[in-house]
DNA sequence: AGCGTGCGGCTAACACTGTTAGCAATACCT
DNA sequence: AGGTATTGCTAACAGTGTTAGCCGCACGCT
């Protein structure tokens, strides 16, 4: 059951299916499939379209007769990664509703965290650099974002408290954080300054 | 940039100078320089070996007899940020420490936010993708790290709170809030998380 | 059946990238 | 003056994304 009660807001309510996304070729979904892999596997810095086509058991210029470039690959990768975090963190919130108990701002947090290091090279991927908005499925990044709404029940804080998980999740993807660091206290202590608040 | 323990222990405390770094020969000063010129215009990832060259009045390989790559250069200027951005916040918790009104939080949020997005480049080269630890001069990460420590008086927060303000201040160079968002809301909210506790 | 059309592969090639090898000139120190 | 280190150079290599153009094969249409 959603939360119908719109806090403030006569804008129609996001629903919890991700918006429909374009179209793919059965011969798109296999290169998508096989770039994943290899971008999870070694990033996406370190795929060349030759190894991608080499893997595929074809030339690198056939790979232009199915897609625009590099770029559109980047860009359906990254749909796939926010659909399936977006997911995630929307059953995080629903179930924290339901279940009544748990804070929603720690489960979607844990839940965002896992999401991201579970896949760690899609989510850089996915959130690293400028972001070609036009290219991307329209209501995606609005209903990627409402859980943070949800859970927090004011826009801004709901943006705050999406960025900082971000960073969060960056830095331990990255591995920014020094040694030792105790990452589990650290996402308790952002969920903790949200919680209150 | 990594807040650490620190005080309360019997390690020295931190000075506010940031540690020495590894002197430069003055051409790899003027490299470094035209370098941070050429990337704070258009970026790390355009900056390309030819282009820095002929910039310098020299051809390419004439840069490997100063740097050992390009790796190297992105350490100096890597370097060179974590300084400056450290020092800024440095200040910023003494200034308001002296000053005693305004909460630290608040001033070192404000002052990291406009570190970054005065170089956004910058800030985002040095600050993306996994980091060379045995590269950096010792004790700058730390160093850097510490005002974070100062402003919230415990390790955990200050790493939660640097985290957080690195997700905002890198969505924010990188353009990823969509039009429109009340930024400086969402970075008020951020403060007054941390500031309560 | 024949024919056209388009799909999906191919090779060759271009303009880049970072980087190495090896040569030459200049400056400096003994 | 002689030797050496410094700092430039050209040529070249392997790799990148990408384009142009060719070729075979399956399909629908008349």
């Amino acid at each position: 059951m959603d939360p119908e009660e719109a806090t403030t807001s006569d804008a129609p309510a996001p629903s919890s299916d991700p918006p429909v996304i374009p179209e793919r070729t059965a011969r798109v979904d296999a290169i998508v499939a096989r770039a994943r892999v290899l971008v999870e596997d070694a990033g996406w810095e370190a795929l060349s379209t030759r190894i991608l086509a080499d893997d595929l058991g074809i030339r690198a210029p056939s790979l232009y007769k199915h897609l625009s470039g590099k770029e559109e690959l980047r860009t359906l990768l990254l749909t796939d990664a926010f659909i399936e975090i977006g997911t995630r963190c929307w059953e995080a919130v629903r179930s924290a509703a339901v279940e009544g108990e748990e804070s929603a701002v720690g489960a979607l947090l844990t839940e965002y965290r896992s999401s991201a290091s579970g896949s760690a090279e899609l989510y850089r991927l996915a959130t690293t650099g400028p972001l070609d908005r036009s290219a991307l499925p329209p209501g995606l990044e609005e209903w990627a974002g409402t859980p943070f709404f949800e859970a927090t029940g004011d826009p801004v804080r709901a943006q705050a408290l999406w960025a900082a998980a971000h960073g969060l999740a960056i830095l331990e993807v990255d591995g920014r954080f020094p040694p030792g660091s105790d990452l589990d206290a650290a996402w308790q202590a952002l969920a903790h300054a949200f919680d209150a608040g």
